[in-house]
DNA sequence: TGTAAATGCAACCTACCGGTTGCATACACG
DNA sequence: CGTGTATGCAACCGGTAGGTTGCATTTACA
């Protein structure tokens, strides 16, 4: 027997990140959680100045990220503070890790199969 | 001094990523991704079978997920095969891994100056 | 050689996305 | 108590993403 890997057993299917992965799939967004990663938590007007683009855009970009889980909000006096919030990444981030093994996996089998058969 | 982690020399900035999200970014892709990943090379009409959208959407789709350079298309015959393409998700995956990083570090630095200064 | 299968090309349509502008509201602070 | 700052709400707009349909092209194979 080929020793077995162990069975991951909350794996959920991969197309349930697809609203993550969209919501990464912007510039301007990525530019933002890199900014509240390394400067901490940020009002909407400091995350706009620095932008070239109008306040409003930039609330519509944190709406996306909030809800998608990678960014939240509190509220501080008559600002909202937006923080980055790692958990949904990071599990994001074993699915991507989950499909590179699976596709060794299937690497694996298939040259086993041409070494068992090579004619 | 604390210690320093070794820095990262090729850091390219995480927007560069952001088409590769983007990609990835839609529930049919990541099912096409999955099947390519699991099932090895198809075609266009064998990845269309099974699906409840045209073959000129399952075409489109594939476009895009060779821009971005997560498969490739091998002619044989009349038929092209496409096949998953790990390079680019692997190095978008490890990104995600330095984001989460990154925060840690933020956090570590927000601790130590919270304590050298606690009032 | 003729035919069906696999694919390519292009036009078209609708919905949504990223952005703007204008105005209303909440609240810290002198 | 008034004023400026930070934000919320809503309408609007152009572009493009995702999908379809129709027809042309390539090629395996009887």
């Amino acid at each position: 027997m080929s020793p077995r890997r162990k069975p991951n057993l909350k794996a959920r299917p991969l197309q349930v990140h697809a609203p993550v992965f969209a919501a990464l799939g912007d510039e301007m967004r990525l530019r933002l959680i890199t900014a509240l990663c390394v400067g901490g938590a940020m009002s909407i007007t400091q995350l706009t100045s620095g932008t070239d683009i109008s306040r409003q855009a930039i609330t519509k970009h944190l709406s996306v990220l909030a809800a998608a889980g990678l960014v939240r909000d509190v509220r501080r006096g008559r600002e909202r503070l937006w923080e980055f919030e790692p958990t949904q990444l990071e599990e994001t981030r074993r699915s991507l890790e989950l499909i590179g093994r699976q596709w060794e996996h299937a690497l694996a089998k298939l040259k086993f199969a041409v070494e068992s058969n090579p004619h």
